[in-house]
RNA sequence: GGGAGUUUGCCCGAGUGGUUAAAGGGGGCGGACUGUAAAUCCGCUGGCUACGCCUACAUUGGUUCGAAUCCAAUAGCUCCCA
């Protein structure tokens, strides 16, 4: 790709929210390699689906042969970006900081490549911030910053409008920020700051400092935040974030994220998420449009943002467990394969004796397994024909389980309705 | 401090002495339909190895053959007067 493809290729894709100045910076792009940064916050161990489209902008700036700077917040992660918050955050202990800077790096480096001629670089703000004085930082950066201005920034407005108020330490909160980008001009060469549109604020902080302090006019871009039709913000399930740690989101789990995105976001997440080109991205938006029920759309987003994330036997397993969790049969299966499939999947541990002889009631097992609070609850599902033993409807209320109902050496599969599984381990006491 | 009212199941809300485990709605859960969607329709929604038994209408005590329904005290909430 070209390096003046660039800006047209996030334009197409509704990645371009804001440009500060776009003549200016189709400019500096087209002038040659440019390095590029957008700064990532370490909430947490893992980066989740809202920062993805970070990620994915900063890979896009690098597959057009700019370099990727990834800045982990370690520094402004301990005083909290208030923008957009309502209240006042905790703020994190030092070593739980840590903790998610190191796991956040280890991921990144699965999405931006680190060698090469425009390889990309990651820094924690905490390496240059951490021996800057107070009275240092009083003298060089904040005398750069009229209060009236700093009032002015919708962050802050919306905080000193609210019960909540706002402390004098995330009020600082875009001083940090603005003279990240500051040291980045001066140290990396680094002349773009990307960001979501709730960063516009910041963003045009350091670009202000940047004119002050160095005299040097640098430039901020803007993606639409990743929201659904309805204004809430994506990447959020009843369960809480879709994370990309196969551990706190499993593959499966995450396949199923993108499955289920609505057909009037779809298109959407397409274009802001992968990599999948124009003329694919039309015939999927035909193929949704003409025939909604097949889910095109859906499914390939689904793959693409699975092995892009987990790769191939991500999406190999994601798949397997789709089949069996939405009524396969289940057959043939061992232990280890159950267990891949039903990763998500609550399960209770029983001693294998209470197979023998009468066997284990079911409305004793469903109670067992937590797919029912009580005896009445279990009988009643069962009445209502929605009890399923390894994904086989069972109406008899007084059936009781055997050896013989195992679905593998040691598991059983419960079923409740649609989509509540739990496996029951029957396992010899050693 | 004085007076009036209110308190029902997960939530809202009927019920003012006798088939009331408590109308109706919401929510939740099942089922059918479907696109693993939305909408719709149907069923279920205190506990118990259960055609029966137990516990439930703020709490405690009382009146009655019998109370969520009547009385008293206590507590919570609302309003009015100081």
């Amino acid at each position: 790709m070209q390096h003046n493809d660039l800006i047209e290729e996030l334009r197409w894709r509704g990645l371009i929210h804001q440009i500060t100045d776009e003549p200016g910076l189709q400019k500096l792009l087209a002038s040659g390699p440019q390095t590029v940064y957008i700064g990532f916050d370490p909430t947490a161990t893992s980066l989740h689906v809202g920062s993805l489209m970070q990620l994915m902008m900063l890979r896009r700036f690098q597959l057009a042969g700019h370099r990727p700077i990834a800045l982990v917040g370690g520094a402004t992660g301990m005083i909290g970006d208030p923008t957009g918050k309502s209240e006042e955050r905790n703020l994190l202990s030092a070593e739980q900081l840590q903790q998610n800077v190191a796991g956040i790096e280890s991921q990144m480096r699965k999405f931006l490549s680190f060698e090469g001629e425009n390889a990309a670089i990651l820094l924690n703000n905490f390496d240059w911030m951490k021996g800057f004085s107070y009275l240092e930082f009083l003298r060089d950066v904040g005398k750069n910053f009229p209060v009236g201005t700093m009032l002015g920034k919708e962050s802050v407005r919306a905080r000193l409008g609210s019960e909540a108020g706002l402390s004098y330490t995330e009020f600082s909160y875009m001083l940090l920020q603005a003279y990240d980008f500051v040291y980045l001009a001066k140290q990396q060469g680094c002349l773009i700051q990307a960001g979501g549109s709730d960063q516009w604020g910041n963003i045009t902080a350091g670009i202000d400092l940047s004119r002050r302090m160095l005299g040097k006019q640098v430039f901020g871009l803007t993606a639409p935040l990743l929201t659904t039709g309805d204004g809430k913000k994506m990447g959020k399930t009843e369960r809480g974030a879709v994370w990309l740690d196969r551990q706190q989101t499993s593959p499966y789990a995450f396949y199923q994220y993108w499955i289920n995105v609505s057909d009037e976001d779809v298109m959407r997440c397409i274009a802001y998420l992968t990599e999948i080109d124009r003329q694919e991205y039309d015939s999927l938006a035909d193929a949704t449009q003409s025939d909604p029920g097949r889910r095109a759309a859906q499914k390939r987003l689904a793959e693409w943002m699975t092995v892009f994330v987990h790769g191939d036997d991500g999406i190999r397993s994601a798949l397997a467990a789709s089949k069996i969790l939405f009524g396969g049969e289940i057959e043939d299966v061992d232990d280890a394969g159950l267990n891949e499939i039903f990763a998500d999947v609550p399960s209770q541990e029983l001693p294998r004796d209470l197979l023998a002889g009468e066997g284990l009631w079911v409305v004793e097992a469903l109670q067992q397994a937590g797919l029912a609070k009580s005896g009445g609850e279990a009988r009643r599902s069962i009445k209502e024909g929605g009890v399923y033993l390894n994904n086989e409807r069972l109406t008899d209320m007084d059936r009781r389980l055997g050896e013989s109902d195992l679905a593998s050496e040691t598991v059983m599969v419960l079923r409740k309705g649609k989509r509540n599984y739990a496996l029951l381990r029957f396992k010899t006491d050693g």
